[in-house]
DNA sequence: ATCCTTTTGTGAACCGATGCACAAAGTCAC
DNA sequence: GTGACTTTGTGCATCGGTTCACAAAAGGAT
């Protein structure tokens, strides 16, 4: 019923990997006016992207749309979701239980595309043993012991810049491979450990820049999301 | 004292811009541990990038370094917060407080390097008026006037996403070009306007695929940050 | 003054990503 | 069935960014 010469291609673009969830979002928003089929061009401007973009990204999961008609809303939100994994559900572990930590731990965002908060860590014992968002938090003793007995595969570090290394040092020994880093420090990981950082202070850094560009000269190119 | 032909080039590439503030952080910790000057080499390694890049990044801000000892440290912090724009401060206000605007709120890691939280707005009655790390939570309709007297120039939206488009729209018609994004959707701003975006949930996602791959077949290529 | 060592700054090859533009493939009306 | 119309999938030119590799520059030793 497929295309026999290369129905799903190893490889995708990390461009593209990062677009997918993008689509995604789009989709179940569609998804849930009841739209049935959506052009390519309906669908990059949903997603703020170029259609030719848009349809070279999707041409890497495979033929997935009708010429003449587009994509079927449905079948395409399952076909990403499976490409991005989203068809099983991922648990997920915070570690540091301070500003940042309790704003993600009680974040209804992530359940909803397929991410379960496991388990929650911090070191301070006044923290540890608290109810967040209906988790206990664990002592950081416990790391080891309950990111296998709950099956965690992706961390978040959430500590202070100056605990983040030693912590991170410990959640790969203890066998994780994915790690979204909100501290700011480059990290340091064997290979095969994927690292993905969030830095709030750089991307205010960025805006500050064009933003003193514009204000400077009269001569300036702006822009972009 | 300086070379003539283009001491200070407009147009630094955006993935250059996008490093220097690791630069900057890299340097900061240097200039903190009584470090005076420091090769390319040592310097990549701090911020986790290759030497050659460092240094053609460097070589857009002007030709700082002395050949055969290195870069002064403090010299280089000058110029790169210079360029960014860092040796103004910027006055930046937090639209929505809730989990995340809390934590943002909170943060001290803005102030230090130059951002100034200037104000917090929410639409809820019964946040407005309470006192969130130091700041009175102004009322939504005070937006407009309060970024006017305040001079505000960046602004963080951490508002529900169904509000996001419609609070961007205001801020932007108050003058603003600068938008740091947390709410899950694609705005429409006009030309001249600069927007980046923080989407927690996408990164999770990126990393899904990839441990995904790790897990599916023996055949992956990992790493990166 | 000359040589040797170190390290910068950059030319050039390379690589991945973007976007145009169009043939191929499908739908739909009649 | 035929023809007009729509929209996908992709070849190709182009672009921005990365990396290699080395000549030029600086400093220190003798
Ligand atoms: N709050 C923000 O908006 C914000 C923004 C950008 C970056 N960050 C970064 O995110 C991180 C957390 O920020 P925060 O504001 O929540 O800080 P925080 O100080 O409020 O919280 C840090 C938590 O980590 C815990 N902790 C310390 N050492 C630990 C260890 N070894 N193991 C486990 N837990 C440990 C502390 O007990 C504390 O509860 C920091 O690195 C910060 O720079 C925060
Ligand atoms: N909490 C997280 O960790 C997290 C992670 C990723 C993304 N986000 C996104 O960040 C945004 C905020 O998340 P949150 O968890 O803080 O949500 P929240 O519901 O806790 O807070 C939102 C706040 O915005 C206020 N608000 C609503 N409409 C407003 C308006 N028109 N003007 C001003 N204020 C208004 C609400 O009163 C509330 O205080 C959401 O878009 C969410 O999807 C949050």
């Amino acid at each position: 019923m497929k295309s026999p010469s290369h129905p799903r291609d190893r490889g995708i673009p990390e461009a593209t990997v990062a677009r997918l969830p993008l689509y995604l979002r789009a989709l179940h928003g569609m998804a849930e006016r009841g739209v049935a089929t959506v052009s390519s061009e309906d669908l990059a401007v949903a997603a703020g992207v170029n259609s030719a973009k848009l349809r070279k990204d999707l041409s890497h999961l495979g033929s997935y749309g009708t010429r003449g008609v587009g994509y079927d809303v449905e079948y395409l939100v399952y076909q990403i979701s499976r490409e991005l994994g989203l068809t099983q559900d991922w648990a997920v572990a915070i570690v540091g239980v301070g500003n940042l930590g309790r704003a993600l731990a009680g974040y209804g965002g992530f359940v909803s595309r397929g991410f379960r908060i496991a388990a929650v860590f911090d070191a301070d014992p006044e923290v540890v043993g608290d109810d967040i968002a209906g988790l206990n938090v664990e002592h950081i003793d416990e790391l080891e012991a309950v990111i296998e007995r709950r099956g965690v595969s992706i961390v978040v570090l959430a500590t202070p810049a100056a605990a983040a290394q030693e912590v991170c040092d410990r959640v790969v020994a203890a066998g994780v491979t994915s790690i979204l880093n909100f501290a700011p420090v480059v990290l340091t990981v064997p290979d095969g450990v994927d690292v993905r950082k969030v830095d709030l202070s750089i991307e205010l850094q960025i805006l500050a820049f064009h933003e003193q560009r514009k204000a400077g000269g009269p001569l300036m190119a702006v822009d972009s999301q």
